[in-house]
DNA sequence: CGCCTTTAGTTCGTTCTTGGGACTAAGTAA
DNA sequence: TTACTTAGTCCCAAGAACGAACTAAAGGCG
């Protein structure tokens, strides 16, 4: 429920023009075809764009006949934001450009007791150098987030903080979000699919679906934690309770799996070895975890109907493998004719793609504003609320 | 992506100012206040509102200092919908005012045999003396919908059917939705929530997701179609396979219990009346019932992670029995603290709650637009989606 | 070579809607 | 009666889009 002024439709149509641009380049002729918008109210526009920095213009066209245009872009590097992932292996920290381009990243472990406030402390030591520039930072993590405040991570072991003072320390805007929820943005920062969901399968199970292009949050940013439904098993989860479904598909069981089989690694890393020597046990252990899977995914499609699902994680170093079990067991369970196709794809941003999905938070946020961020004072430590749209908000629907 | 001209920041401006009064009369000053318009904005809208009779002047306010204001509210019966619900039992019809109020109601069975061609013929028959007037019909039933193609309902024993053809005798927009979704908006229609799970719960077991005060539909219709979770059963479900949540959670099962239990009830509606007199079996498998339902819940509310579980459907008649049993066992398996004392309650609309939620359709879509529905020339027919938003969309988020 | 046609892009005047200040209306308090 | 407060109207300036007229730059054709 915005209010509308003279600004809020410059606003608006600023925001139309961003959006076909990020498809590639195009003339403003065709900007004005595609938007609607008069070939006058697009030139007005797109000088203000130049002007800004955010535009640059390119090649000329070479239609069959008449005049040729010139082409716009979207410059490079006129903006990026900065995307950090805690992950229950170690850290990554990455700066994402507003095309969808990773610009630089990093990676590093951790000390297995290092707590939440040693970690991010130690990611502000690190992203200092790149400050000022990015318009923020989007923090992930495998637990369940609601604003600043991190409700439950049970795979880190976390439980019911308030980062809210941490974050505060940080010279730019920051934001928290659930990994899953995080991983799903990027791949629709990067495609612009209006239904998906990311599975992020790796010691946990989750998932961060998109419907209508928006991210499924929930009252309790809960929404997608479908490796916490409740299943007829009876191993105990790192949430504390019993048969948590991520204890049945979770990748922990893939090795208790294949030792049960008679198996020898000891770690995980090692079965993905011996998968990929293309040792029987190992490959039969895995076949399992794709038939698994498969049903899974067969539920999955009942509860969001995703009209595509990406696979990240651990597990999507295992996608080859896993993926002709997994289809077979998917056409078998489907409950839709139309989910017995259902494209089941990895990742396209791999294992990055949390932080990815971290950036993207701000650069949704910015192209959703057209371009007219607000270089806001700041005032409380450059809390991400702050630079949400100023809607004035009727009550609901 | 809405394109912008001076129409769309007036229609804008007319949506906030409709949305507020939904919650009770207003001054032009409150408006003022609470839009954030210019007070000669507010009442240039309003004296527009008022010459199309949407809003009335009513009281005027005795403030303690200063001018009375006069109050505003939305006119009664200036706008209304229909809305109706194929049914496994039988069909309703009704009339629903924009201020949510019921205007009038319709029940009647239908012979088991009567294919979508009868009914909806029935239908039209029924409605004809009411138009032209209301703003359109929605058409609920248990099954999986996509705009006008009904891909499946097991429950009627109807499979992929496309109703256009059938709709497009009706001389008003008609809109198609599932009973669940429809019975979600319903609620959302009234109390103007953002997360809400509403749960039908009769023979079968379907879920409307609302979120960030959407529906969710997903890519073809399904989300929510929790009754067609594979679960660990191995009983026989309408649908054709096997082990479907509906087959375990539906009251189909809770009469089957029932008579394992040793009860002599031969249909569902003889066990209803035993439980309200009394007998102890009833109450058994009725609280097993309960039992079963808050273990769903918590499944649910990490799928969805609602602020808010309305029970609708039949079960909605047995809240009372079922409440205390699924309350505990809901507290017993929650994930999260928050979810322990997730809020549980019966529909406001009862068993009018999925036609309701079908007119809403219409009257949820005429408050977005601001009152400026498009009286179209319905050249196809009158199509739900030719009354839909001028939206030049680019592409995605 | 010059003219016509076509498409791209700019300029300028009109229209629509908001914002804001001045003003009127209608009450209470002293 | 006067001062003060709040409600609501009136009028003008500002911002943005639209549309028409115009210029720009190509190819086709006689």
């Amino acid at each position: 429920m915005r209010k509308g002024d003279t600004q809020e439709i410059r606003r608006l149509n600023r925001r139309a023009i961003l959006a076909h641009l990020r498809g590639g380049p195009l003339t403003r002729a065709d900007l004005s075809r595609l938007t609607g918008l008069a070939k006058s109210a697009v030139s007005r526009l797109v000088d203000e764009l130049l002007q800004e920095g955010l535009l640059e213009e390119g090649a000329f066209t070479s239609p069959p006949v008449g005049r040729p245009g010139t082409l716009l872009h979207l410059r490079p590097g006129a903006r990026f934001a900065l995307g950090a992932e805690l992950g229950v292996e170690g850290t990554v920290l990455l700066a994402l450009d507003w095309r969808g381009e990773v610009l630089w990243a990093k990676e590093w472990g951790h000390l297995r007791e290092a707590g939440p406030k040693e970690r991010l402390e130690k990611l502000l030591r690190e992203i200092l150098p790149h400050v000022p520039g990015p318009l923020g930072l989007g923090i992930t993590l495998p637990g369940v987030v609601v604003e600043d405040r991190l409700l439950l991570a049970p795979n880190l072991g976390w439980r019911n903080l308030n980062l809210r003072p941490l974050l505060a320390d940080f010279p730019l805007p920051t934001a928290l979000e659930n990994d899953a929820k995080a991983s799903a943005l990027s791949e629709v920062f990067f495609h612009g699919e209006a239904n998906l969901a990311y599975l992020v399968l790796s010691t946990g199970l989750g998932v961060g679906v998109v419907s209508e292009s928006r991210v499924l949050r929930g009252a309790s940013g809960a929404a997608g934690e479908l490796g916490h439904w409740l299943g007829q098993g009876n191993k105990t989860c790192a949430c504390g309770r019993i048969g948590c479904l991520e204890t049945e598909v979770g990748l922990g069981t893939l090795l208790e799996h294949y030792r049960a089989l008679g198996g020898k690694a000891e770690v995980l890393e090692a079965l993905l070895h011996l998968a990929e020597q293309g040792e029987d046990l190992a490959l039969e252990a895995i076949h399992h975890l794709g038939e698994v899977l498969g049903r899974f995914l067969a539920n999955l499609a009942v509860a969001y109907d995703p009209g595509r699902v990406v696979v990240g994680g651990k597990a999507a170093e295992l996608f080859t493998h896993l993926e002709h079990p997994m289809r077979q067991s998917l056409e078998a369970h489907a409950f839709l004719e139309a989910h017995r196709s259902l494209p089941v794809q990895p990742s396209v941003y791999g294992h990055l793609a949390p932080a990815v999905g971290g950036a993207s938070l701000f650069l949704v946020k910015f192209f959703e504003l057209g371009g007219l961020w607000a270089e806001s004072p700041r005032r409380n430590g450059g809390r991400y609320e702050e630079v949400a749209f100023s809607d004035r908000r009727g009550p609901g629907v």
